[in-house]
DNA sequence: CCAATAATGATAATCATTATCATTATGGTA
DNA sequence: TACCATAATGATAATGATTATCATTATTGG
């Protein structure tokens, strides 16, 4: 079996995620704390801003779309969310896996729907996905890397 | 060695190309022409489609922009171009490869540079690249295909 | 409590893309 | 060739996502 459908398990916030928030300068506030809530109780979703919004509103009603954005951008830049574009123009968001690499995406081009794929796997994997019955047309790898020169010039 | 840097390489367009849209129920008019020269002159780059407006209008001076983005995704869905999106909010576009799947691409975190990459490697892709100099942060592959579903239910 | 600073949210601004629609070009046909 | 149906175009408005501003509020350390 090839494909990891996720399903929204219920989380708590990890307190070991809080504290290393809290090292970094980072102040865990009624709204961060409402974004971060909603990202882990749809653990396996992929959320738009305007989504989270919606969800955290819940918690912190009076939250604005601007927090929002900042909290998202900085949480995935910080490698605790994936910030991906499914070819629609926007970008979604998700909490990120416990070990280092992201996970990838089958995206259906008939009917949109978004499988989870494990990584490691892809050599034999599109023969595999074929032979289960999907019709692969293309796929994409994106590496986000440090360059050479980049490497080098930081301290 | 792993990187293939393309850089702009002259080519007429290709009469096979021309006939294949003018089959596909699709007119050669002036615009298009102008819009696909520009992407044959420029293989390699990946091409904003303001910047293929501004390209295209030396030889189609009023063409809007309008038309420009219909172009690009009719060629894109017909296979002739790429499309992708490479972490900035916005779509480029990039002359397909001969063969089917698309290349892949290495994007700098620090500066923004983009490397291509060839397709099949990857599995000992990454320790090469470490190998060379660059540190790599994550990956993402998007796969596109027809799901079981769909796949089924197209004729 | 106070000053310095960080964070927030309302809102305006920006930017890419899409939708509208009147106008123009094209291809086939009588 | 003149005519009609239809495709294509381009100006422009509309939309939608994201970012920038900035006045207000919250927090922290003294
Ligand atoms: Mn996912
Ligand atoms: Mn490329
Ligand atoms: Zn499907
Ligand atoms: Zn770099």
């Amino acid at each position: 079996m090839i494909m990891i459908i996720i399903i929204g398990v219920k989380k708590e916030l990890d307190p070991k995620l809080l504290d290393k928030l809290e090292k970094a300068e980072y102040r865990i506030t009624r709204q961060r704390r409402a974004v971060m809530k909603v990202m882990y109780e749809q653990k396996g979703a992929h959320l738009s801003a305007e989504e989270v919004l919606v969800a955290a509103r819940e918690k912190a009603p009076n939250l604005g779309i601007a927090t929002v954005y900042r909290t998202l951008d900085r949480l995935a830049s910080m490698g605790i969310l994936y910030k991906t574009e499914f070819n629609e123009g926007k970008y979604r968001y998700e909490l990120a896996d416990a070990d280092l690499h992201q996970h990838h995406h089958i995206l259906c081009i008939g009917c949109g729907k978004i499988f989870e794929l494990e990584e490691r796997l892809l050599d034999t994997l599109e023969q595999q996905l074929e032979r289960e019955g999907f019709h692969i047309i293309n796929h994409q790898l994106k590496i986000l890397a440090y360059c050479p020169d980049c490497n080098k010039s930081r301290k």
